[in-house]
DNA sequence: TTGAAAGCGCTAACAG
DNA sequence: CTGTTAGCGCTTTCAA
């Protein structure tokens, strides 16, 4: 008998793991939901998720919401409907996201990831935005800045609320109000132009997203103003082409791997059973200093 | 019974997936796999097709096979395992990616796309590799380059191919013999330290990647090498990045959503019956003439 | 027109 | 310890 499966085995049988999963109820997929698969700090996510289930012999299912609540919400309920094990949420938005993330929640285990949703319980991973933030304010006050401005795309309520609290607790740093528009490169450029209609350029524009400071710095070459002589720039993520950008981007690089990891860490837990209270985790982001606010040597 | 049909429906009946992909032998899931998710020109046609998809009711598996050829293979083997219904390859390698890819096209439709492995009959779609570098060879000609060299991952096999034919084709460019090394912003730079060891630059880097271009870009000026002014720099891809990178790069851009839209044609005839011999579908890229590759004014 | 039954391939449970 | 059976939820087929 044991000589048979072997034979057969060796024959190229392979159990259908759908029969399987109808039978066990467990497909072995699941699904993820982010906003924009293009935006490279999500595709690094992605990537760390891929590499990470791929030991715990599960599939992603990707959907991309398009930055859209109305999108999110249908691809839930598609990824549902496909019976995956297990939900990763990059919520749209922090609040309007919440009916689609509770409707998930109702059908398996979800982890949000980046993004939180208020007023929901459940599981999250991702980086301190006070405790980035604080480590950007600081720095850019150290280097000279006083006048600041945050530019972020919609969603960033956590990191503007991290922006908007931290920014007082710092001696000397007076803000101008937020803009707030996509997480995009385009939105970088218009913010610049929405900058330069008032009256001065502050010290530093401090981006929600490495892709806003990439749009801001070419806005700002585009109008012959030098960074970081006579305006600091500084992003958020640590998207490998804020690296390699002119100037190098100043920036809160979240650690990917490690928020990839403990968000199937805690996946894992779900799925073998745990039922104890949502966890939180707020892993530290790393301050990368780069030239976009370098301190300017002779003033 | 029609009025109970739609009660029963309003009150949050959906049917079961699982049990209807056991049945009719179709999941209604593709797989792809790419060699890595966080290259900009892959997260992008990643979500091309995820879109073009959408409307078909199909949904995306995504597998990174980390430009590895046996963990590409061991990835189709678990999406064939999850009887996707149909699957999209970026092959890594132009020839030891064949196995995988003829035991893929045994168990349903496949469609090659950016690449092409030798020798299996297979779908594709991807771009005109020898209308790119007949378009980047005539440019850099034309602002007067003539010794060049081409950089490239390994994979670039047709592309270094239309490299190698078509600078024979171009009266004045001399070519050096080609470096080969992975589709990275690392080996971009590690590259340009290569070149710098051999007695002098060429007068045109033209890299078989956007990413890698990057990497050029900043390994020389690392060195203060000028671009465009002592070396020019093309890439291939159209990456965002090399938009906003300084200089802005010159490359063949790749018209994403046309080749996943071609993509999706594709699969969907093959999923409804077609049975024709494959297609293979080359799109022309589009030459975007950027700054690092400008003729210099005064010679 | 409506309803019952069979079976997709698997595995847990139970009988021999 | 081995072998049979029932049933996961669906859809297709065939009968009433």
């Amino acid at each position: 008998v044991a000589a048979v499966n072997t034979a057969v085995e060796q024959l190229g049988y392979r159990r259908n793991r759908v029969a399987q999963a109808l039978r066990a109820r467990s497909t072995g997929l699941v699904g993820i939901v982010a906003p924009q698969v293009s935006n490279p700090f999500f595709a690094a996510l992605i990537e760390a998720l891929d590499r990470e289930l791929r030991d715990e012999d599960l599939e992603l299912i990707l959907a991309d919401s398009r930055a859209s609540v109305e999108e999110e919400a249908r691809r839930i309920q598609i990824l549902v409907d496909h019976n995956v094990d297990a939900l990763f949420l990059i919520p749209t938005d922090h609040h309007l996201s919440a009916p689609a993330l509770r409707f998930a929640q109702r059908s398996g285990p979800v982890v949000q990831i980046d993004q939180q949703v208020d007023g929901v319980e459940s599981d999250y991973v991702g980086v301190d935005n006070t405790l980035g933030m604080r480590a950007i304010l600081s720095h850019v006050v150290e280097v000279g800045a006083r006048r600041v401005i945050f530019v972020s795309g919609s969603t960033g309520s956590r990191r503007r609320e991290a922006f908007e609290t931290e920014v007082r607790k710092v001696k000397g740093l007076v803000a101008s109000p937020t803009l707030i528009g996509t997480f995009s490169v385009d939105f970088g450029q218009e913010a610049v132009a929405q900058l330069l209609r008032r009256r001065r350029l502050p010290d530093a524009i401090i981006c929600g997203a490495d892709i806003i400071a990439l749009g801001v710095l070419r806005g700002l070459s585009d109008r012959h103003i030098d960074v970081p002589s006579q305006v600091k720039v500084t992003g958020f993520d640590g998207i490998l082409f804020a690296e390699f950008c002119e100037p190098p981007i100043t920036t809160a690089s979240q650690p990917v791997e490690a928020i990839a990891g403990e968000a199937v860490d805690l996946l894992r837990a779900r799925l073998s059973g745990d039922v104890s209270p949502p966890h939180r985790h707020e892993i530290a982001p790393v301050l990368k200093v780069r030239r976009s606010s370098r301190a300017i040597e002779a003033a």
